[in-house]
RNA sequence: ACUCAGCUAAGCU
């Protein structure tokens, strides 16, 4: 079970798999644990529907699935964004006479408010908190970052309230993630008036908590305030990880303080914070939209150089580039280099090339790719 | 008995 749950964490499904089979073989029959291990790891992957076949296998070797075979699925169909076939599980187990836990409540909550039901996932704290008396914070937390991701900060800010009623105490992950929601609806302010109100009761801030406000900062046109975070919690001890530099390269970068980024970049790998791909097409963004394509070009070979493997991110940067260049020819260059090292371009390199062709008039090619797109 | 599941921050159109 250990080998597999390993192999699972590091994405290697099919290794799993094999490993499942020679079990069986070698007289040592897989465990409810060892499915449920396996069924969260294919849910993780996006695999739901081959996650489900091995609930059936457990039920048709006569075993019974527990709580957690369930909740991982219904986690799975949830986050596959197929509300339905996770309500219909729930109902499933709960016919199966499996009961739901905490774990299974908080995965219906999540799954609900990012399908945008309020009014359900509402209901379902209520029935968590008549389950098991009183609810986790942990459960408050994943209902106020639903509804700051649908933009209901007010809203969150009342869960906030009711759970102090109700005597829960919110840890930093709840004041993270109610900063973070303030900041992404431009209430910087409001952030860091509960950024104040969290130290004052001894909550203290940690990197996440920075870095959402230099964000937030950032978006609002205070890059400088954002720089002198970056200082401020350095004095606190808290140390700026690669979100948190990579959030300022974006901010200045944005800001064309290009060489003050460039220069940000060089010191936090000198402080050994290594830039990844996140980094790495922050910087080729800045220079692209500088029109300095070549640097961009330059950068991408260090970035290879250095072992960090552009994603599909990093090439749309570059394409959108191209494209703005008027280098349509090279950005499909890119599209067909992305095809052949295996990384798969999404709709926005399709919609940044079919925006490119049409805008240097090759109106034909547009349309092409726009048939190919749809025969996706 | 042991082994499994849950919350927050950065990049492209």
């Amino acid at each position: 079970n250990s080998v597999i749950h390993g192999l699972c964490r590091s994405y290697r499904i099919p290794d799993a798999l094999d490993l499942l089979k020679e079990m069986s073989f070698r007289g040592c029959p897989p465990a409810v644990v060892t499915y449920n291990i396996i069924i969260d790891g294919l849910c993780k992957t996006g695999a739901v529907d081959e996650a489900y076949q091995f609930l059936l296998e457990i039920i048709s070797k006569d075993c019974n699935p527990t709580v957690v075979s369930y909740t991982c699925l219904i986690d799975g169909f949830f986050k596959a964004g197929r509300v339905d076939d996770a309500k219909k599980l729930f109902e499933e187990m709960v016919k199966h006479g499996c009961a739901p836990n905490m774990f299974t409540f908080n995965a219906l909550i999540g799954g609900l408010l990012k399908a945008g039901k309020v009014e359900e996932a509402h209901k379902v704290m209520e029935d968590a908190g008549k389950n098991d008396g009183s609810l986790h914070a942990m459960t408050y937390n994943i209902c106020i970052d639903g509804l700051c991701k649908l933009s209901k900060v007010d809203e969150a800010c009342k869960v906030l309230e009711k759970m102090e009623c109700a005597g829960c105490i919110p840890t930093v992950v709840t004041y993270n993630t109610l900063i973070d929601g303030l900041c992404k609806a431009k209430r910087v302010d409001e952030a860091k008036q509960i950024f104040q109100q969290m130290s004052n009761i001894g909550c203290h801030p940690d990197v996440i908590t920075y870095t959402s406000l230099i964000d937030g900062l950032n978006k609002s046109s205070r890059v400088n305030e954002a720089r002198e975070l970056v200082d401020e919690m350095r004095s606190l001890g808290c140390h700026p990880n690669v979100v948190t530099y990579s959030t300022l390269i974006d901010g200045l970068s944005k800001a064309s303080r290009i060489s003050e980024a460039q220069q940000l970049a060089e010191e936090m790998d000198h402080r050994g914070c290594l830039p990844n791909v996140v980094t790495y097409s922050i910087l080729l963004d800045g220079l692209c939209k500088g029109s300095r394509i070549d640097e961009a070009f330059n950068l991408m070979q260090e970035m290879n150089r250095r072992g960090c493997i552009p994603d599909v991110v990093t090439y749309n940067t570059l394409v959108d580039g191209l494209c703005k260049a008027n280098k349509v020819n090279e950005a499909l260059q890119l599209l067909k280099e992305m095809l052949e090292k295996g990384c798969n371009p999404n709709a926005v390199t399709y919609t940044t090339l079919i925006r490119g062709l049409s805008k240097a008039g090759r109106l034909e090619e547009a349309q092409q790719l726009m048939g190919e797109v749809s025969r996706l």
